[in-house]
DNA sequence: TCTTAAATGATAATGATTCTCATCTAATAT
DNA sequence: ATATTAGATGAGAATCATTATCATTTAAGA
């Protein structure tokens, strides 16, 4: 995975992709430190930075959409969508291929003025009514 | 405005929210505080950060959600959705109530497991094809 | 194995945001 | 109109996330 985007291999990049992979919630910086401390007590806080710069810029992992002033990154890659409640902070994710179809083609054949669309990105805020499993 | 939501009604405040209603752009705290030192030379970045908060916790004004660090602000209270620019951080605001009905009913009907939907956000990313006017 | 460009770790620097606290002022009661 | 007071302001210090610096180390190809 790494080879493929011409990032050389080291120990402390698998470790960090591994990490983001594991905990499929949608951690900042500073949790993915604590989980790597503890397999790689070493390891530097600027280092996770600028690997998650180089993942960002190669499009292996994602800033997540938000509010907060802390930044939380995604490795999941299939296209979906999050359900964010703004009281907790809580972000899970929502996988919905008939609401991507749907807002695709909405959007496609509407053509909007001045703007060549990429991708698009829901944002469905609200309130949970289970526990959190993290 | 202010007096409805409780606010006490001061000079400051009644400034803040004409820069951010006036400049219908989505400005970061920064551009709110340049603008205002034109007629208000002494107003403090700390009672400007004090203020938004207000405004936002009486949903007179919300963040924008993006994944630059810096927080920016909306002062549009219909609903809208935002065109965005990742390599030129230009937002511009997108409104489209077919759009809106589309998307409402279609995840009203759905019913998310274990989430109470209050509202959603479309983020549409890609290309602006002209210049900005701000 | 050698070479070298790039990655790492430790730490300093930056920049946005929050906090503190003494002073001031808007809103209400007198 | 004046006094009272809770809350707002301004200046600056403190904090926290992120970025930059730079000497040292290491992955990858020759």
């Amino acid at each position: 995975m790494l080879s493929e985007h011409g990032l050389k291999i080291t120990p402390q990049r698998i470790a960090i992709l591994d990490v983001i992979m594991a905990l499929n919630c949608h951690p900042t910086a500073d949790i993915i430190c604590d989980h790597l401390r503890i397999n790689y007590p070493h390891i530097s806080i600027g280092t996770i930075y600028k690997t998650l710069d180089a993942f960002l810029s190669k499009g292996i992992i994602k800033k997540v959409q938000s509010e907060s002033d802390t930044a939380r990154y995604d490795g999941v890659h299939e296209r979906h969508h999050h359900l964010y409640c703004a009281e907790t902070e809580r972000i899970e994710d929502y996988y919905d291929d008939g609401l991507n179809q749907m807002v695709n083609d909405y959007l496609r054949k509407k053509r909007i003025k001045n703007f060549v669309m990429e991708d698009f990105k829901i944002q469905i805020t609200g309130k949970f009514t289970d526990k959190t499993t993290n």
